[in-house]
Order: C-alpha cells, then sequence, then structure tokens
DNA sequence: CGACTCACG
DNA sequence: ACGTACGTGAGTCGT
C-alpha cells in the first residue's frame, strides 16, 4: 500500500483553495474590524488576549493549564451570542485549517516519480493495534464538513479505473455484543436493526416505531460512549440538554437493559488490576501501569482503557487479518485491483472496472470472515471516481 | 520542542 | 475540589 500511494487530482486541490483564499481573507478583516486593530489570528495568546483583555467577552474566561486564555471551538460556541466577531472567528479557524493542513500541504506529498502520495504506516505506534499513518496522515482527510469533504474529491481512480472504499459497519459495538456476549444487543444485531433506534427503545421504555429523533440520537450518544469507559459528566456534556443526574439515569437504564455491558466493564477492570493488562480476543495486550495507582484521576483513565482497548483493539486485529485475506485472494487470482489505503475501519482499492463483481465478493468476504464472531458483521461498499463518491 | 487547536475513526 | 469518553498526526505559534 505504502508503495502503491494513490493518485491525487491537484486541480481539484487549487480549485478549492482559490475558493477558500478570498473567504479567509474576508473573515480576517471582519475580524480585525470587530478588534479594532490588526493581530495574528492564528495565535490563540493573541485571540486569547483580544477577546478577554479587550473586548472583555466574559468575567472569569477559562483557562488553559498553563494560565493561557482558552480558545478551543467549546469555549468559542459558548462565547457566540456575546458578539458577532466569535461567529467569523469559528469559521476562520475552520477553513484555514482545511485550506494550509490540507489544500496547501498535500501537492507537497506527491512523489515526482510516481506521481502519487505515498503514506506510512506506523505498525508498532498506537496502545490499541491501530495503525497509525504519516507523512502524509492519510487516516485523517476531512469529510465531516461540507467545505472539507471537496478535498476527497482530489483523491482519485487511475484513468479508466474507479475507487472502492469497503468498511464495516458498526464494528466496534458489534464487537462489544460479541465480547459481552449481551443477549440484547446481539440480538438487535442480528435481526438487522437500526442499532440507535434499537437502544432508544430500551432505554426509553417505547416500542421501536415510537422512538423519537431526539431519542435515537441520545441514543446515539450513548452508544459512542459505551466503548470509552462513559461517565454521567460527560454525556451530559455532550448532550447539552441534559443534567448530570438525568445522563446517570440514561446509564442506569442503559446497563439495567443490556445486563452484558456493566459485566463486562466490572471484568475488564478487575483482570488489569490483578494481571497488570488487558487483551483483545486474538491475544493482544496492552499493559495498564496506572491501573492501582492511587491518584484517582490517573487511575479512572487506565479503567476506561482496560474497557476501551479489547474493543478498538479487536477492530484493529480485524481488519488486519482481512487485509492479509483480501490481499492473498488478489494475489492468487491475479487480479489487476490493488489495496491503497486502510482508515481504521475502513479499505480503499484502486479498481479496474472489469474486477468488479469479483472484487466486491472476495473483500466482503474476506473482511467478514477475518474473525468468527458471535455477532454478525456488514460491510458497507460503494464506488465512485473519487473517495468522496466511493465513500 | 511544548502548547494549543483540530482533522479523522 | 477536580477532572472526566478511546485512539491518532499535523500546522502554527512562541520559546
Amino acid at each position: 500500500m505504502e508503495r502503491e500511494g494513490i493518485l491525487m487530482d491537484e486541480s481539484v486541490l487549487v480549485e478549492t483553495g482559490q475558493s477558500l483564499e478570498g473567504h479567509i481573507e474576508a473573515l480576517r478583516n471582519a475580524v480585525n474590524q470587530s478588534a479594532g486593530r490588526e493581530f495574528n489570528l492564528n495565535s490563540p495568546k493573541q485571540l486569547g488576549e483580544v477577546l478577554f483583555d479587550e473586548l472583555k467577552l466574559v468575567e472569569k474566561a477559562k483557562k488553559t493549564k498553563t494560565g493561557q486564555y482558552a480558545t478551543n471551538e467549546k469555549v468559542l460556541a459558548s462565547l457566540a451570542p456575546k458578539h458577532p466577531i466569535v461567529a467569523n472567528i469559528l469559521e476562520y479557524r475552520q477553513l484555514a485549517k482545511l485550506k494550509s493542513t490540507y489544500i496547501d500541504a498535500l501537492p507537497h506529498s506527491i512523489d515526482s516519480a510516481s506521481g502519487r502520495v505515498h503514506t506510512h504506516y506506523g505498525q508498532v505506534q498506537t496502545s490499541t493495534g491501530r495503525l497509525s499513518s504519516n507523512d502524509p496522515n492519510l487516516q485523517n482527510i476531512p469529510v465531516r464538513s461540507k467545505q472539507g469533504r471537496e478535498i476527497r474529491k482530489a483523491f482519485i481512480a487511475r484513468p479508466g479505473w474507479k475507487l472502492l472504499s469497503a468498511d464495516y459497519s458498526q464494528i466496534e459495538l458489534r464487537i462489544l455484543a460479541a465480547l459481552t456476549e449481551d443477549q440484547g444487543l446481539l440480538t438487535a444485531f442480528r435481526q438487522g436493526r437500526d442499532i440507535h433506534a434499537a437502544t432508544a427503545a430500551k432505554i426509553f421504555d417505547v416500542a421501536l416505531d415510537e422512538v423519537t429523533r431526539e431519542q435515537r440520537s441520545t441514543a446515539k450518544m450513548v452508544n459512542f460512549g459505551i466503548p470509552y469507559g462513559i461517565s454521567a459528566f460527560g454525556l451530559a456534556q455532550r448532550l447539552g440538554t441534559v443534567s448530570r443526574t438525568e445522563a446517570q439515569e440514561i446509564i442506569n437504564n442503559y446497563f439495567e437493559q443490556f445486563p452484558g455491558i456493566p459485566g463486562y466493564m466490572t471484568r475488564m477492570q478487575d483482570r488489569a488490576k490483578a494481571q497488570g493488562y488487558v487483551e483483545t480476543i486474538s491475544g493482544r495486550r496492552r499493559h495498564l501501569r496506572d491501573i492501582n495507582s492511587s491518584n484517582g484521576t490517573i487511575r479512572a483513565a487506565a479503567e476506561r482503557n482496560a474497557i476501551n482497548m479489547p474493543i478498538q483493539g479487536t477492530a484493529a486485529d480485524m481488519i488486519k487479518i482481512a487485509m492479509v485475506n483480501v490481499q492473498n485472494a488478489l494475489t492468487e487470482k491475479q487480479l489487476n485491483t490493488r489495496m491503497l489505503l486502510q482508515v481504521h475501519d475502513e479499505l480503499i482499492f484502486d479498481l479496474d472496472p472489469a474486477e468488479e463483481t469479483i472484487v466486491r465478493e472476495l473483500v466482503t468476504e474476506g473482511m467478514k470472515d477475518a474473525l468468527d464472531l458471535k455477532c454478525p458483521i456488514e460491510i458497507d461498499i460503494g464506488i465512485g471516481d473519487n473517495w468522496l463518491e466511493a465513500h
């Protein structure tokens, strides 16, 4: 995959960059205007001084651990109603990030010999068994924002070919179901349910077709949080609309409805304390030296690691086994299609269109069969001229 | 090179 | 009283 590299359409980046440039410049001017002076908007330190010493947007501003004013997105969002400058800063931040980190930087990573971008994968860099990607990092290409997604259009197939993206659907929750053997979770997946809606029905005690959008959205946050060792504080903060007490009730309901989950959580914590490590289904270990720390905060962090690593790590093991399966099949059948990228739960291929049918089949099976779990595994496949269309 | 911020799963 | 969800890498500032 490193040697193969991926082709980029630099003109997509150039055009996106040009349209962003004017916008970014206008935002910087508007911010300077509101501030009453020019300053370096890329400097959190200078920005903090403008917002809190000069414009005095709040009485007691939140500080970072080094005593600087915090100006991160969460802080700024809470300030937005107080002054029109804030919305402009937030938009500037978003667009400037896209331009400097991706649009301006990626062209420098195009190899002059191959004309392609060759990332490097770290196989021994993470605590959970995931790969990492660097120089350039192709595992954090934007997708969430409208403007960010444009950047994915620059990742293209070779002429006449297509990009094929195959990703595991809800892989961490399925692994959680398999590890815990929680019958409620397993049944929901075996019946092919919308897992967030099914969770909402259980924790709010309503029929599946009575679940409101808000209830599903709350359940989705719970499902994301569970594999991380969710806390009432953390859930309340992310939901924004419920108190810590209400968040705790939601979590209590969840644990009652899915009793396999709290059992698993305490089992992993106890195991970590007793033997000093936890492990994935395939035996990859993470040692947790802080698990018996007398510092409660540090110990709690290790306890969350004990919960999370077997889940995230099993997913990482699974896709690595899948990659070997799929590559062996491609090689054995002497296919032209090439594996290009891995992004934790997703594989990207340069697809010879004549091979679409066989590749769909072999990728799906190679990924599904990587581990034999008690929970069914689903693979979503997309095909397109670029990474955005394929996704 | 640390701090801060923010891009991804 | 405090801090609080897991795992990464990179651009920029400022020392």
